[in-house]
DNA sequence: GTGCAAATCACCCGAAAGTATGACCGGTTT
DNA sequence: AAACCGGTCATACTTTCGGGTGATTTGCAC
């Protein structure tokens, strides 16, 4: 109820201005002028109840104002990356072994890998293992960033 | 003044309108009140033009919605690493999650990084929790990737 | 054809990682 | 004094990982 009021602070307060005036014409009216009143009263209470559903209309219909801020992200420029294959020989990785490493890398699980290469988890686990073995590694961690360093992985 | 202008702009706006369109009711009733069933005519334009007033209070007033946007933004390379603070701060992320996040990446386990921290393997969990939470991952090597990417790790 | 390496998959089991929750303490900030 | 934050630790639980072992299929080389 706070943060209502709070919220729409603005539009209560020109309501309650404009309610305000109709008074104050009212008023001037008595004083001054002998008028037909229940004409002004009625139209009066149109024009509030037809503003009041022109601000409920709006706020219920209409899609809010959105406002972007851009948060920056820094990237690496993803260039000039060649890949070592003496390396990959000497170590003797197979090319299912190298798609592995790459998807561990972009911080894929098991399951994960499974599904983008079309093979069962047990088979994952496999090239991950004869991957560790090669790699003289015995986590996937490790195996990242050794990857890395033998330019095996950009 | 200015300044109070620029504040209620909008308050006073609607106040000028809305006196501008008492007038004009007024010229319409004198105008038109002669004939016979003008008076549905009059309600009608009543109706519509406190509907659109109302419609255009909401729309002025409503507090807009803030929608954050990542930008990728392609940085130089640089040989030499310095660590992003602007990001890590943004991120809030702590001094003590930087160095779990460092351990990680050189493929230490939780056991290890609980070591040379000198605390114990649910502090480790604690923090590399509180870390995924941060950086919005879910896995040691996700984090490590994010973690390059953001410059908080060479 | 035989041999062999690569790739595929399965099962089991223990270790590691991750989730959720709660608690305590020592500084600030209000 | 009360609220808050960062760091510490704990328990209990689920999920994922990794090691070990074995099996089948496929394609290539001898």
């Amino acid at each position: 109820m706070k943060a209502f009021l709070l919220r729409y602070r603005t539009i209560l307060l020109t309501g309650l201005s404009l309610a305000g005036m109709l008074v104050l014409l009212r008023w001037l009216e008595l004083r001054f002028l002998i008028f037909d009143h229940a004409m002004d009263f009625y139209i009066g209470a149109i024009a509030i109840l037809f503003t009041g559903l022109g601000i409920w209309l709006a706020l219920k219909l209409v899609n809010p104002k959105t406002v972007i801020v851009e948060r920056e992200v820094l990237v690496s420029p993803s260039s000039d990356f060649q890949l070592n294959e003496a390396v990959l020989n000497q170590l003797g990785i197979s090319k299912r072994e190298l798609e592995v490493l790459e998807l561990m890398a972009q911080g894929c699980s098991n399951q994960e890998i499974a599904n983008r290469l079309f093979v069962s988890l047990n088979t994952v686990k496999t090239h991950s293992s004869r991957l560790f073995e090669k790699l003289e590694v015995s986590r996937r961690t490790q195996a990242v960033e050794k990857g890395k360093r033998l330019f095996l992985i950009p």
